[in-house]
DNA sequence: AACGTGGTCAACCGCGGTCGC
DNA sequence: TGCGACCGCGGTTGACCACGT
């Protein structure tokens, strides 16, 4: 869950994000955008990685993104993707919006995968008993259509689904623990996203867009943010005016 | 109460694709 | 066309937590 903090050859940290650097990233990206992940940290005061902060903007500061909890509406959306696309999470996660391909990849394999692998293995169990309970079956079957009419694999997902919401107590108590868990773990680590992120809220700060197309209009509020310790990107975003009129060497960059 | 084990999820790693020069 | 830089993806790891013994 939480990775030691430690440092890589080259003196950068890795491992768990603290609430300082989780408000370094989203203050940065929120005024700036991600012009480049390689060059972002150096710029947003950060000892990581590109790679490391795009990870943690894409699963866990970028705004609307969701936590814990699946729909089952979800749940079932992603295993028709699954079966269509196979192990492709980011093609996946485009159908839910808020869900990082990262967080559906680690829900499919603690949960969905395991769901799917129950419903074939007593899919194929009972496929010589099948033509025993043909008449109670049938009668099901009408109940929701012709869908199983030939043997597709979206209509599987959407037995496995309704079956274990529906019909499976056991399936549920032990989705409610799971989810229940979460929920704690959700709680504790909001508190820890609204901290780090409390001094960058005010109002509007997620609904105020955080893309490049915005700042030009947004110029005014660069200064503040390089009081607090961000540097402006080297990009076409930012007028060059104000670059030059700015000490860069002031900071260490 | 102490220990072991499995579940969960954030984060890392390596590879392949894309783009610009 | 070749090459390097960068990005994004998917697989894997590792630490915490809850539960069972």
């Amino acid at each position: 869950m939480v990775r030691t903090p430690s440092c890589d050859e080259n003196g950068r940290k890795k491992g768990t994000w603290t609430p300082e650097e989780d408000r370094k990233l989203a203050a940065y990206i929120t005024k700036y955008g991600y012009w480049n992940w390689r060059q972002l940290p150096k710029y947003a005061g950060l000892a990581r990685c590109g790679k490391s902060c795009r990870l943690r903007w894409m699963n866990y500061l970028r705004p609307n993104v969701k936590r814990g909890n699946y729909t089952k509406e979800e749940d079932e959306i992603i295993l028709n993707l699954h079966t269509q696309l196979g192990n492709k999470w980011s093609a996946i996660a485009v159908h839910l919006p808020g869900r990082s391909d990262n967080e559906i990849k680690n829900h499919w394999h603690t949960a969905l995968k395991k769901r799917a692998t129950n419903y074939a293995a007593a899919n194929s169990s009972d496929e010589s008993s099948k033509k025993c309970n043909t008449n109670k079956n049938n009668k099901r079957k009408s109940s929701v259509g012709n869908q199983n009419a030939s043997p597709n694999n979206n209509n599987m997902h959407e037995n496995i689904v309704l079956e274990s919401s529906q019909c499976s107590p056991k399936e549920s108590s032990s989705e409610e623990l799971s989810s229940y868990s979460t929920v704690d773990y959700q709680q504790k680590h909001k508190v820890y996203q609204e901290e780090a992120l409390e001094e960058i809220t005010s109002g509007s700060f997620w609904t105020e867009p955080f893309i490049v197309e915005s700042f030009n209009s947004k110029i005014d509020l660069l200064a503040p943010s390089i009081d607090c310790g961000l540097v402006c990107p080297p990009s076409p975003f930012i007028g060059h005016e104000f670059l030059s009129s700015f000490d860069f060497d002031h900071y260490n960059w």
